[in-house]
DNA sequence: GCCGTTTTCGGCCCGACTGTTTTCAGTCG
């Protein structure tokens, strides 16, 4: 167990900082100075200060699990404060009911507060380090007196470390390589780059003639934005020589773990990947489980304890039975939960299973279903391919159209076009349609700066000239929200909009989103029949997951544009699947799964 | 600090792996 901070480096909760700006629901009509997820954080974080002052570890554990108590709880925080129903969580004592309702009043705690001070800084960084946990940091500070990364590293140097009892010359070694490469470990990875080092792992066990089945599991398998480590599931009744491929891969730089059932090794980019290789039996378990989400597998847990199971990465037992229940799928695994299968990228402790128990799961869109893509630039602006050459790959991609849209005359560092260029464009278009040299049909477009005060950069004229036009950010980033908000709402409502392009301008992993009103932009683009886009970029992935799902119920239409700036980003239009899927986003809610007329039809009369 | 109820202290999830041990502690998931 460790802290909030820890957790960053965990499989999944660093999307807190990613996200875009939300607009939370207060958790109560009463007043709450601070939020569920706050508390959340809070709780685990004295588990990890408790745990750097040697306290005792149940007592550790119970903040930690007080805390997973909270985070899956489902029902409003303020109504079971008010309802005095805190107590009655599992998990949740009379310490932790007053702190919870303290921190949820007045947003302080007197205990957190002394605890925090009490403790160097330097303390909990240095739990980032591969292999150091609460105890050996205590230790490692007690004996040394070191309170900083720095300290320790001079410590390690010094060779006092390795003098230590219970450490030795190899915890020291470990210590400084974790420090040298912190940044590179706790980095996580665009899902588009994991996934191109896991698929070759994959066909590669596969290949393996010890090996009967192979997966891919964690976040790539639920197919997030981005991947802290590759996790890999092999079933075979003889895993040293499938252990002894992995770690001798290509690429792997070093081998942290290698054991019968376990291994880890670490690529030149910091990313990690683990393999686990269990019996042919336990597949379906361990594949589910180490697919995650944790909230996910919490909320089957308590499914299978509702029908007298438990179940884990092992199997599925109940208690009057010491074998596992024989399970061949995770088809077969939900089945006998008497749920529909849930497909991995739904996994995320987000009603799923309430949806699967009443077999109302969405029938998801699938590659196939793309007939081509919108927002895509040509060497007219900063794209690097033809008109000819762009539409050549979407034939290649089997499209049978393709949304060209350049950039506008604002964007001057992307050679944007002026009115009378846009023209010239779509004149180029236009023959280049007549010629027949191409069965995909292209589309005239522009992507359309939103300059500062909402207004467009190009003229209504040349705007109306065009079969369709995006809407796009590209400058003034740090407007206030109430500014950015106003701007962008004022561009869906012109007349010529039919398309908002990346919402928030995140980039993954390097920018944060400019803050906006999300919600107040959805309820416009709703009214006034605007697209929003899931630019496909596999930096972007902008508007997010999160949101499509009720968004799209109260009727917001959808576009998936992989923003091709190549022939071969064409291809993002499948990261742009990705996270549709993720969003519970149907065929019939995505433009481009329209043919050319429907497409054609839409641009006219937006229906 | 939580839980249970053989109602008030004693147990609390666990398996794999590593490194430092010589039978185990700490970390990780």
């Amino acid at each position: 167990m460790k802290s909030a901070e820890r957790r960053v480096g965990d499989s999944d909760a660093v999307f807190i900082n990613e996200a875009p700006t939300l607009v939370i629901a207060a958790d109560s009509p009463k007043s709450c100075a601070m939020n569920k997820a706050d508390i959340v954080d809070i709780l685990e974080e004295i588990a990890v200060l408790l745990e750097l002052k040697g306290e005792n570890p149940f007592k550790i554990r119970a903040y930690s699990s007080g805390a997973r108590a909270l985070e899956t709880m489902e029902d409003d925080l303020g109504a079971i404060i008010d309802a005095g129903k805190l107590s009655s969580m599992r998990g949740v004592g009379s310490a932790l009911v007053e702190k919870i309702e303290t921190l949820y009043a007045t947003g302080e705690l007197e205990y957190y507060t002394k605890l925090r001070a009490s403790i160097a800084p330097g303390l909990i960084e240095m739990l980032e380090i591969p292999g150091l946990g609460g105890k050996k940091v205590k230790k490692l500070h007690d004996a040394l007196s070191v309170e900083s990364i720095d300290a320790l590293k001079s410590a390690c140097e010094a060779g006092e470390v390795a003098a230590l009892k219970g450490f030795g010359k190899k915890s020291e070694e470990k210590i400084l390589s974790g420090i040298a490469n912190r940044a590179a470990y706790a980095k996580r990875h665009h899902w588009w780059t994991a996934r191109a080092v896991a698929e070759p792992i994959v066909e590669g066990l596969r290949a393996l003639p010890q090996v009967e089945r192979a997966e891919a599991a964690g976040s790539l398998r639920r197919l997030r934005e981005t991947v802290g480590d590759l996790d890999f599931i092999v079933a075979s009744s003889e895993p040293q020589p499938v252990m002894d491929w992995f770690v001798g891969q290509d690429g792997v730089v070093e081998v942290t773990a290698h054991g019968v059932t376990k291994s880890s090794v670490r690529f030149e980019s910091g990313l990690q990947a683990d393999l686990r290789v269990v019996p042919a039996e336990q597949f379906a378990f361990a594949l589910h489980h180490f697919t995650g989400s944790k909230e996910h597998n919490v909320a089957m847990r308590q499914r299978a304890l509702g029908k007298g199971y438990s179940l884990s990465e092992w199997g599925l037992k109940s208690e009057s039975e010491s074998e596992s229940k024989g399970i061949e799928s995770e088809k077969a695994l939900f089945e006998f939960l008497g749920l529909a299968e849930i497909p991995p990228e739904l996994r995320e402790g987000l009603h799923e299973i309430e949806a699967a128990e009443a077999d109302k799961l969405p029938k998801l869109i699938e590659v196939s279903d793309i007939r081509g893509v919108f927002h895509n630039h040509t060497t007219a602006s900063d794209g690097r391919a033809t008109i000819e050459e762009m539409a050549a790959a979407a034939e290649a991609l089997g499209f049978d159209y393709l949304g060209l849209a350049d950039h506008s005359k604002a964007s001057y560092q992307a050679n944007g076009l002026n009115d009378e260029r846009v023209l010239k464009m779509a004149d180029t278009i236009r023959a280049f349609n007549e010629s027949g040299e191409s069965p995909v049909h292209v589309f005239s477009g522009i992507e359309c700066d939103i300059l500062p005060d909402g207004s467009l950069d190009l003229e209504d004229a040349t705007l109306q000239a065009l079969d369709y036009a995006v809407m796009s950010v590209h400058s003034s980033f740090s407007q206030s929200e109430e500014e950015m908000t106003a701007r962008v709402i004022r561009a869906i409502e012109h007349p010529a909009t039919m398309m908002l392009g990346h919402p928030t301008g995140r980039i993954l992993l390097r920018r944060e989103p400019y803050k906006i009103d999300l919600q107040k932009v959805i309820d416009a683009a709703i009214a006034n029949r605007v697209i929003i886009e899931i630019n496909a970029n596999p930096h972007r992935l902008d508007m997010d997951w999160r949101l499509w799902r009720r968004a799209a119920e109260r009727g917001l239409m959808c576009a998936i544009n992989p923003d091709a700036h190549n022939t071969e980003s064409l291809e993002f239009y499948k990261a742009g699947v990705n996270i549709a899927r993720k969003g519970w986003l149907e065929a019939e809610q995505i433009l481009n799964t329209r043919d050319c007329a429907g497409v054609a039809k839409w641009f006219a009369q937006r229906q």
